[in-house]
DNA sequence: CACGAGACCTGTTCGC
DNA sequence: TGCGAACAGGTCTCGT
């Protein structure tokens, strides 16, 4: 499910809850469960377990695509990657087959990690910038300005595509939100950052948070086997819709290869300079 | 420095 | 219908 849209969509749903679910604000840490090793990246499960009994959940909120719990001690970070989801629900039940990590509190209720493909990790440090120390700028936050955005493109050689994906570079795009974001500015994915004009990266810039704030208002997209309720999925202009006409000119939308990710494009719209 | 390929994983969809 | 290939919302590491 994950880039920033979906993400915010989750994180919101664990601080706010819903009619059903509580939110987890404030609960308290009986104790955890390691369902496949692996999907813990720090500390040792050992560790874990012996850390997080006591611990209060103070804080939610989300860094890029991590999902950050803050803790009366320390910071439980989640990275959902491909395939991951976080579902609270009744601590009694038998895990789901995709179950990873379980985390139990007081009230009944536990917080489950499922994540398929098992690409996904949880970490407990007492210090989240060990975690998200190298993210770039949080696209939607005030202090990222166009201006920002045109620097920091002439300062590397590199096409947009790939270096918008770098999470280094700017934090919470992934494929869906690229490829939409430069549709909207029309702007080619294999541009070279470098040679974008002022012009160009204010457009960028706008494009990025109309784009990212469309899709948290439509609780992100919805593809797949993974389904939340999102319905941004409905409103793609390029991901996705390889030969379907461009929304802007008709032209059926193209799809290429770009570091081995399914890139598409109006070849019309968005020309190299 | 910039880019491409391969790895990590499982599940679904596509093409013959 | 069956079966292998290709594909999937991410990121790391290696070689050129």
């Amino acid at each position: 499910m994950p880039e920033l849209p979906e993400v915010e969509t989750i994180c919101r749903y664990l601080r706010d809850g819903t009619s059903t679910t509580p939110s987890l604000l404030g609960l308290v840490i009986k104790s955890a469960q390691v369902l496949w090793q692996r999907s813990l990246a720090t500390p040792s499960v050992d560790e874990f377990y012996r850390r997080l009994p006591g611990q209060v959940i103070t804080k939610i909120s989300r860094r890029g695509k991590f999902i950050l719990f803050s803790l009366t001690r320390d910071s439980l970070l989640i990275h959902l990657r491909m395939s991951g989801d976080l579902l609270v629900e009744p601590a009694d039940t038998l895990p789901a087959l995709h179950h990873r990590i379980l985390i139990f509190f007081q009230n009944g209720k536990r917080l489950a990690f499922n994540d398929a493909r098992k690409f996904g990790r949880v970490w407990l440090v007492d210090d989240p910038e060990q975690v998200t120390g190298g993210l770039g700028p949080e696209p939607l936050a005030a202090n990222f300005t166009a201006e920002d955005l045109y620097q920091r493109l002439q300062e590397t050689h590199r096409q947009l595509k790939p270096l918008l994906l770098d999470q280094s570079f700017l934090a919470g795009l992934g494929n869906i939100y690229v490829d939409e974001s430069l549709n909207l500015a029309r702007l080619h994915p294999l541009e070279n950052s470098a040679l974008i004009t002022e012009l160009q990266a204010v457009r960028l810039w706008e494009s990025i948070r109309q784009v990212l704030t469309e899709a948290i208002l439509r609780n992100g997209a919805s593809i797949d086997w993974v389904y939340r309720g999102g319905d941004f999925q409905n409103y793609f202009r390029a991901y996705d819709r390889a030969g379907q006409p461009c929304i802007a000119c008709g032209t059926p939308i193209q799809r290429i290869k770009v570091g081995q990710r399914g890139t598409h494009f109006c070849p019309n719209c968005q020309k190299r300079a």
